[in-house]
DNA sequence: TATTGTTTATACAGACTGTATAGTTCCCAG
DNA sequence: CTGGGAACTATACAGTCTGTATAAACAATA
């Protein structure tokens, strides 16, 4: 039997702060230090609580982790997505589609890049590859329905190239790419404009419209 | 004073094959296992060799890392690198840039990736970026001669829009691009085929051409 | 008040890194 | 042949970290 797991509520009760003051001083730590130093005491401390409350609430490292990139996952907003797929044109939803990854990579670029590098180490190749691709699914999808929607509307790109669009518009807007412009000194708005500007000449759809 | 440091010559003498056999060791270890597994002591016992002896060899496990990583770099042609960039028409260069980059991604996929990993969990966050654009300085310079030489034959892309290509044909031929479109089911050739395609489209070099 | 959920203190087992120290084996120069 | 040094090994140990166990303190609430 598992000795004893984790308290049946976590969503709710008095110790919702806790935990989310845990996850706090996790993302804080694992930003302004590297992971050498990312120690269950350390958090614990920096969170004011003591290390037996964080084995209490997460059962263990990995799973504070995990609850910490979920909590990262989470607040990038999927509504805001949503809401850029409803636009008329699609071209303005693929501009809108940017804008948000970008964002949501902004908003947490250092901690991002930790756990993702955690990420990779942790589990067997084949394990991990299936987080990977599960982790970006929705991106695809979502960059997938406006590509298809352009093909409709402009003609291009051609049917049987919008398999290898959408595969180059994956990965100009995944984390790494962002990650690689950011490194260059680009800011948000840049990458985003440049991401914008690449993806439709990826699709072939380079005319100037007006909005 | 530091206690005891590594052997003087650690290119030469009868210490080459063990350091060689250490290495590969340290290889295959993060390829078929996480990084949890990887331990000296599990390094050492692959290599049929003795806890000590990498210490000795090494001088401690960030050291191992680090040399299994300028390995593996290492490996990757510089040569064929300088050789591609010979070539009469920088289109050409380009797609042998790509292939070549492509080849070396692909040499040892597993390993790289979490090597990568590594590296982006160890330092604070500014030793961090400047490991990483060091790591990938040569690559850009590769591809910034190209872009000018394309530039300047072909008259695309205007000169004002030379670094974003550059920066937008770095992100593509990174590591972690090649490592969306691996897990995505392509090969090797279908990748540098893909990306060199996307390169002249970026470019805006999209003609046709004999060869 | 009794119960239940939450937090803490303490203690401990196990694993890993890195150091220290001394011993072994092997090759090579004198 | 011999002495010395380089490479390797065995053992032991300190320090740190994870995770578990256990019991106790505390709070809210039924």
């Amino acid at each position: 039997m598992p000795p004893r797991r984790r308290p049946a509520s976590r969503a709710e009760g008095p110790a919702r702060d806790t935990r989310s003051r845990i996850l706090a001083a996790a993302r804080d730590l694992a930003v302004e230090k590297g992971f050498d130093e990312f120690t269950v005491e350390k958090v614990a401390e920096q969170a004011g609580v003591s290390r037996m409350t964080v084995y209490y609430q997460f059962g263990s490292k990995q799973e504070l982790l995990e609850a910490l990139f979920d909590q990262l996952a989470e607040r990038g907003g999927m509504d805001r997505l949503a809401e850029e797929m409803k636009r008329e044109d699609p071209l303005d939803s693929l501009a809108g589609l940017v804008a948000v990854f970008c964002g949501f990579w902004a908003s947490d670029r250092v901690a991002l890049r930790r756990l993702r590098s955690w990420g990779g180490l942790r589990p067997a190749a084949a394990a991990a590859d299936a987080d990977a691709i599960e982790r970006d699914a929705w991106r695809r999808r979502a960059l997938e329905t406006v590509a298809r929607r352009i093909a409709q509307r402009y003609g291009k790109p051609a049917r049987r190239d919008v398999k290898n669009a959408v595969d180059l518009l994956q990965v100009l807007t995944s984390f790494e790419s962002y990650d690689v412009l950011a490194r260059g000194g680009r800011d948000e708005s840049d990458i985003a404009e440049l991401l914008s500007q690449a993806a439709l000449t990826i699709l072939g759809v380079t005319e100037a419209r007006g909005h």
